[in-house]
DNA sequence: GAGTTTGAAACT
DNA sequence: CAGTTTCAAACTC
């Protein structure tokens, strides 16, 4: 960031200004008052001077991330335009952010649902921040999404407490860490502080400094956010609101110390957080949380991995945030890490790792029961980060994730991928699926599917996913890692050091050539970049109920004559699903489900979701298939994938019974540009959270998104497929909805709808 | 590790 | 849209 860009930021600082100094100034100044206040200073060295601070940083702070801001009174840790994104989302409280961002079908309007519900809220914006900050690298994959609803579930702040007093290193250990251990540990450190009570046990003083820094986070989440949290039981809110001011203090005035330390930890994480979850957020209105921690656990990972991610931003507000923070110099600094966001369909490099100057925690408070968990899901995966990998994170966030089960999908969603086995090793490509996976499926999942459950299932899954996550490697020779060939490009990731590709361009420094040449594929086929595994949204409902099947099938089906869909040629089995009408394959074997309906595979959904992800690895050598049932899984976001066992098996049956096109809301939805993102899930929104979601993404979103894709998602998946016979799958009727896919389907359909919305903005970019 | 097989992606 | 070529992963030895 230069100077320039702080200008440019105090210039937008000030235009935005008004509506944040004032909500801020108000909150502060309120906070101040308040008794948790009050408590937090007995607690905590800080006081009221740095209160001042705040107000004062916060002015400047907040000034220079308005864009995103805007919406939300985060502002101060505008720095990451990660966070601003988030903001944005996170900030639905905002009239305007809200409106902006839900034309652009982001699912800003996420954040707000969320605060609808106290309860809810709290838990969203912990898992969200903690995820966020534990997570961040990781939520390029699709683990995340896992390792959102271990989170969400698992994590209550009691256990953060315990996690935090347990760790007395935590307050030691640097945030800077690569590992997710370390994350994990700086989750918990900053729960700490967060936590008045957990404070005053274990961080006498520092801590909460360091806290501030994850004030910044907190101030993400924004004031509004954090209020609605306050819940009497909930201690993790109150703190929200002094956490600004003590962030911004830290951020001021802290720098140093341990403590320093610990808040850029947070910060990044924040920040990685921040922007994964607006993202994320935006599309999961219920679910946000989930997307969130996936985020985060992929940004953490990748802060270990020092990998690149290059989010292609499908949420039109976002993006426009992000440019404007990036022109504006916030997002610079995220560049300076290394991950890219694609703000519009730029990949922005976003820094996801070492600078944890910027860790930006939002609402804290909230989200050290979040963080609590979410680190130690983290902890777990991030083991992947032996390698820096660059990820291409396309679009849409949460959308995406939502939408696509890609086997690829970019980020990492960690649990997703990291269950999926050995290929996921690859981070990147895990970590791409899960983050498309990660939409709003996990939040539906974790809505609705018995918490107990899913956080058995998620922590398997992440420890799995952080066992394979890794980074995609390719070995061309000749595309130059350009064309769809190349795995990594496929898969919206930069090519790393791992690879053995030769004449590669598909690397940061080539970012421009990426993206035209990204352009050019999805010029020609809207959905190259989609996950090439949807799940269908026949599941959802069965989800609730608790193992519905899930049924996922390749999104154009697999041509495979001499293999019989029995090797990993297939890509429908490569992506462990079953083989559907689309397919023209010949003497199809695959044990995931033939494409005459026949099921080789057996698996008992829920219960099975984890165990046939074993399974699966066992079998299949390379986990592929386990990632895609990862992918569902973790795609709670997108309800997608949820679990492994449902699209593989069950639902392959289900589906394939019906004809596996239900799956086609999925493929337009999940098309969503990064194979990553790919996991579509349909279903499992079923409930209640998906009609909130739909109405946020929807309805702006989705019809433009649709649009810009190239005319309904169905059409376009219908082009595609090689067995366009399907195209008009029973519930064409659809057509009404504009794009969305199958009408018919109603859980799909909400998915779809969300998803949608991330979509276009991955093609397109505006 | 080299060579072969395979099927997707790209091209015509 | 179909056929062919190119390509790189998956697989075998």
């Amino acid at each position: 960031m230069g100077d320039n860009d702080k200008d440019q930021e105090k210039e937008r600082g000030v235009v935005m200004d008004t509506p944040e100094r004032t909500q801020i100034a108000n909150p502060l100044s309120k906070f101040e008052d308040s008794p948790v206040f009050n408590y937090i200073n007995s607690l905590s060295p800080i006081k009221p001077v740095k209160s001042v601070h705040y107000t004062q940083t916060f002015s400047s702070l907040s000034f220079a991330s308005l864009p995103s801001v805007f919406t939300s009174p985060h502002v101060s840790s505008l720095k990451d335009s990660r966070f601003l994104r988030r903001h944005q989302f996170s900030d639905p409280s905002k009239p305007e952010l809200a409106s902006e961002e839900a034309k652009k079908s982001e699912i800003g309007g996420g954040i707000l649902i969320t605060a609808q519900n106290p309860l809810s809220q709290q838990r969203d914006f912990d898992t969200t921040n903690s995820v966020n900050e534990a997570c961040v690298l990781q939520t390029n994959g699709c683990s995340n999404l896992e390792s959102r609803k271990l989170n969400y579930e698992a994590v209550s702040p009691d256990t953060m407490n315990r996690l935090k007093l347990d760790d007395p290193s935590a307050s030691d250990v640097p945030f800077i860490n690569n590992d997710s251990a370390n994350c994990s540990l700086r989750m918990e450190t900053a729960i700490q502080g967060l936590d008045p009570l957990n404070h005053n046990k274990e961080v006498p003083g520092c801590d909460w400094d360091s806290l501030i820094d994850a004030s910044d986070l907190l101030n993400f989440d924004s004031p509004s956010d954090t209020i609605p949290y306050k819940g009497p039981g909930q201690n993790t809110l109150d703190h929200p609101t002094t956490f600004p001011t003590s962030v911004t203090n830290a951020k001021a005035e802290a720098s140093d110390d341990k403590t320093s330390e610990k808040n850029e930890g947070l910060n990044n994480a924040a920040e990685n957080h921040s922007a994964l979850a607006s993202t994320s957020l935006n599309n999961f209105e219920a679910g946000e949380t989930a997307e969130d921690t996936d985020n985060e656990v992929g940004t953490n990972l990748y802060r270990g991995m020092r990998r690149r991610c290059l989010v292609f931003e499908m949420m039109g507000s976002r993006r426009k945030h992000l440019e404007e923070v990036s022109s504006g110099g916030s997002l610079n600094v995220s560049e300076s890490n290394e991950t890219v966001l694609p703000s519009e369909n730029r990949l922005l490099p976003v820094r996801t790792n070492n600078d944890s100057s910027r860790c930006i925690l939002p609402g804290i408070g909230l989200h050290l029961n979040a963080l609590a968990s979410t680190l130690v899901d983290h902890k777990v995966v991030k083991h992947e980060s032996s390698g820096s990998v660059r990820q291409l994170t396309i679009g849409p966030p949460a959308a995406y994730r939502s939408m696509a089960s890609g086997q690829e999908s970019m980020t990492d969603v960690p649990s997703l991928e990291n269950e999926i086995g050995p290929a996921a090793q690859d981070g990147v490509s895990v970590a791409e699926d899960a983050s498309k996976a990660l939409g709003f499926v996990v939040n539906e999942e974790l809505s609705q599917t018995s918490p107990r459950k899913k956080r058995q299932v998620i922590v398997r899954r992440v420890e799995h996913a952080g066992e394979t996550e890794a980074c995609k490697r390719c070995n061309c020779k000749k595309s130059k890692c350009l064309k769809l060939y190349c795995e990594c490009f496929a898969a919206g990731v930069y090519c790393v050091e791992p690879c053995s590709c030769q004449e590669c361009f598909n690397k940061p420094i080539h970012e421009d050539t990426v993206l035209a040449t990204r352009k050019q594929i999805e010029s020609r086929n809207p959905l190259a970049f989609a996950p090439k595994v949807i799940k269908t949204s026949d599941s959802m409902q069965e989800d609730e109920s608790s193992n519905t099947p899930a049924s996922a099938r390749h999104k154009r089906g697999c041509n495979c004559k001499k293999s019989g869909c029995l090797k990993k040629y297939c890509e429908c089995y490569q992506g462990g699903v079953g083989c559907s009408i689309n397919c023209r394959c010949e003497g199809c074997k695959n044990t995931f489900g033939r494409k005459d309906g026949g099921f080789d595979f057996i698996g008992s959904e829920m219960d099975l979701e984890v165990n046939v992800v074993d399974d699966f690895e066992g079998n299949v050598t390379d986990g592929s298939l386990q990632k895609m049932a990862i992918l569902n899984e973790a795609e709670p976001v997108s309800a997608t994938p949820a679990t492994p066992s449902r699209f593989g098996r069950q639902s392959i049956a289900l589906p394939i019974s019906s004809k596996g096109k239900p799956p086609r809301s999925f493929l337009a939805i999940g098309s969503s540009s990064s194979q990553r993102f790919g996991k579509l899930n349909p279903f499992k929104g079923g409930g209640k959270p998906d009609n909130k979601q739909l109405q946020t993404v929807g309805e702006d979103a989705i019809p433009e998104i649709l649009e810009e894709n190239g005319g309904s998602p169905i059409s376009g998946i219908k082009s595609i497929s090689p067995n366009s016979k399907r195209v008009s799958p029973p519930h064409s009727s659809s057509i009404g909805i504009g794009m969305s896919p199958a009408p018919g389907q109603r859980s799909s359909r909400k998915l779809i709808l969300q998803s949608i919305p991330s979509f276009p903005c991955l093609t397109p970019k505006h």
